[in-house]
RNA sequence: GCGCCGGUAGCUCAAUUGGCAGAGCAUUUGACUCUUAAUCAACAGGUUCCGGGUUCAAGUCCCGGCCGGCGCACCA
């Protein structure tokens, strides 16, 4: 496409005919398009309320006939039309040469025309701001996705389908912190500019302090903050925030994302699966009006209890013969052999089981369910399983073929969590570029006493596609990343840009 | 990072085998006193993403680059 700064470029750079250039400071706004349809909705076509309302909007379409003119007028809530008459409106001429795009604040009376249309009868009208861009086609609006995503200012005001799916995110937001205030959680912040990257298995982004002239990691994960704040006492806690890992860019993966991630001292895993699942329904619920609904054109019910299902077993199923973090090595080696996966030698049965379960078994779930007891190896903060020492007491819920969240009993032994840390460190130096290192500070922490405390993570861009429908992280994201145009780069002389 | 597909007027999209680059909407102008994507008429609007190449002739074919979508890989 061409570059996407150049939108209107051309109707930028045409005259502007009759119109004013100067615009008010401020506007008495009185009423909002939804309020005026639903005070004035009795209103018979042709009647007249005799009330008067200020609204204020964006002119989404205008008709003019002779000496009369309509406009559909569009703010936060909802469309109103515009009614103009060159006998009773002011500067009518003016109303007529309105472009697509301005925004207009207009007081008069609310009125129902002949032809039955709730409108507001232009008696004083401003221009509060002109659009010397245009919007796109006022049927097709935009459809560029990399106009889309640049400029979500325009796709927002073109595309209703964008409007809904980030208010629908909003909402998502919105009930996650109430259902997590309700539940006795405290918000807290924690940094974002880590010393060290950890709390998940990831590559993380680096940049650097000038004043303390350090090296800092922005964080992949806020889990052993969050930990931290409950050894100090906060027995409840939560954290609704951004994420930043560098990894490839997908449908379903941005660089940056939000995660939820919260810790209850004195629960188990057991507790935060029930916790888990009322909480993400109850959200749906509290969005939609209901945990039946379709994700892509299939049924998908968010309804609890979700079946908790160990790894090894759905593993089994898959392959088609018993499977298990004990079963030797080779033979799990063999069977990801077959399915074109080539187990490395620093993988032991643990990590092969857990591979073998993401290509054989991930993909066919579809409704909410518990995956459990993942191997100790793919989870070093995670606590050791009370029946199967090889085994962690972890769950993590599919939900349409890909996870939604994740969690665990906590692992509180500083002297193992000292062991599993080395365990990372030791392949991080084999070569593996996604784990961890020793946080000694972390260690500390725990070597203060983590009482008994489950966590869970909860992505909630997935968790908002699949309220708002959407098979592209990047539509409930208002402003994805994207590679710059040259030009954008800061410092360079954007040569061969557009 | 690899593969496939795409980028044409401000927007949405056409353009046959390589043969004069078009339409609708928007903008500008005119007509019209109840429209609903109003309608009708007229004018104007182009670095066909960028840079090379082949050819009498390139939006179209070839090479390189930029950006995006999808798939794979990685991951949540």
């Amino acid at each position: 496409m061409a570059h996407p700064a150049r939108i209107a470029y051309r109707a930028w750079t045409q005259p502007f005919g009759r119109r004013s250039v100067s615009t008010p400071y401020s506007f008495a706004h009185g009423a909002y398009a939804r309020d005026v349809r639903a005070t004035f909705d009795h209103l018979e076509a042709g009647e007249e309320s005799g009330s008067s309302v200020s609204v204020a909007g964006r002119v989404m379409l205008l008709r003019t006939q002779g000496r009369v003119a309509f406009a559909t007028m569009r703010d936060s809530t909802g469309e109103v039309q515009l009614f103009a008459q060159s006998a009773a409106s002011e500067d009518f001429e003016g109303f007529t040469h309105l472009h697509l795009g301005d925004w207009v604040g207009v007081t008069g009376e609310v009125v129902r025309t002949r032809r039955g249309e709730l409108s507001v009868k232009v008696g004083s009208w401003t221009r509060l701001a002109e659009a010397r861009r245009n919007f796109g086609d006022k049927w097709a609006g935009i459809a560029d996705y990399d106009v889309r995503y640049r400029h979500r200012e325009a796709d927002l005001w073109a595309n209703e389908r964008t409007r809904t799916s980030l208010a629908l995110r909003s909402a998502v937001l919105r009930a996650l912190r109430e259902r997590c205030w309700a539940g006795g959680f405290m918000e807290v912040e924690t940094p974002m500019l880590n010393p060290i990257a950890t709390g998940a298995a990831a590559r993380p982004f680096v940049t650097h302090h000038n004043a303390l002239d350090s090296e800092f990691y922005l964080r992949i994960a806020p889990e052993l903050w969050l930990k931290r704040l409950v050894v100090g006492g906060f027995e409840r806690v939560f954290e609704l925030g951004r994420v930043f890992r560098n990894e490839g860019v997908s449908p379903r993966h941005n660089p940056e994302f939000t995660s939820l991630e919260l810790y209850s001292a004195y629960w188990d895993y057991e507790d935060m699966m029930a916790f888990t699942e009322e909480l993400v329904a109850g959200v749906v619920r509290d969005v939609l009006g209901t945990t039946t609904l379709t994700y892509q054109g299939r049924a998908l019910s968010m309804a609890p209890p979700w079946p908790r299902r160990p790894m090894a077993e759905l593993a089994s199923e898959a392959v088609g013969e018993a499977v298990s973090v004990h079963t030797p090595r080779e033979r799990l080696a063999a069977l990801l052999e077959e399915r074109g996966v080539v187990a490395p030698p620093a993988w032991g049965p643990g990590r092969c089981l857990a591979e073998l379960f993401e290509c054989a078994a991930e993909s066919a779930l579809w409704e909410p369910v518990f995956v459990t007891d993942h191997p100790v190896e793919v989870s070093p903060l995670a606590r050791r399983h009370r029946g199967d020492a090889e085994l962690t007491e972890r769950f993590e819920s599919y939900v349409a073929g890909w996870e939604l969240s994740n969690g665990f009993s906590e692992l509180n032994d500083p002297v193992e969590q000292r062991v599993r840390f080395e365990q990372q460190a030791a392949l991080g130096a084999a070569g593996d570029d996604e784990a961890m290192s020793v946080d000694e500070n972390y260690l500390a922490a725990l070597e203060w006493g983590l009482p008994p405390t489950a966590g869970l993570g909860v992505g909630v861009d997935r968790l908002a596609m699949i309220v708002a429908d959407e098979s592209n992280i990047r539509e409930v994201i208002a402003f994805p990343t994207l590679k710059p145009w040259r030009d954008e780069v800061g410092g360079s002389e954007g040569a061969g840009g557009a």
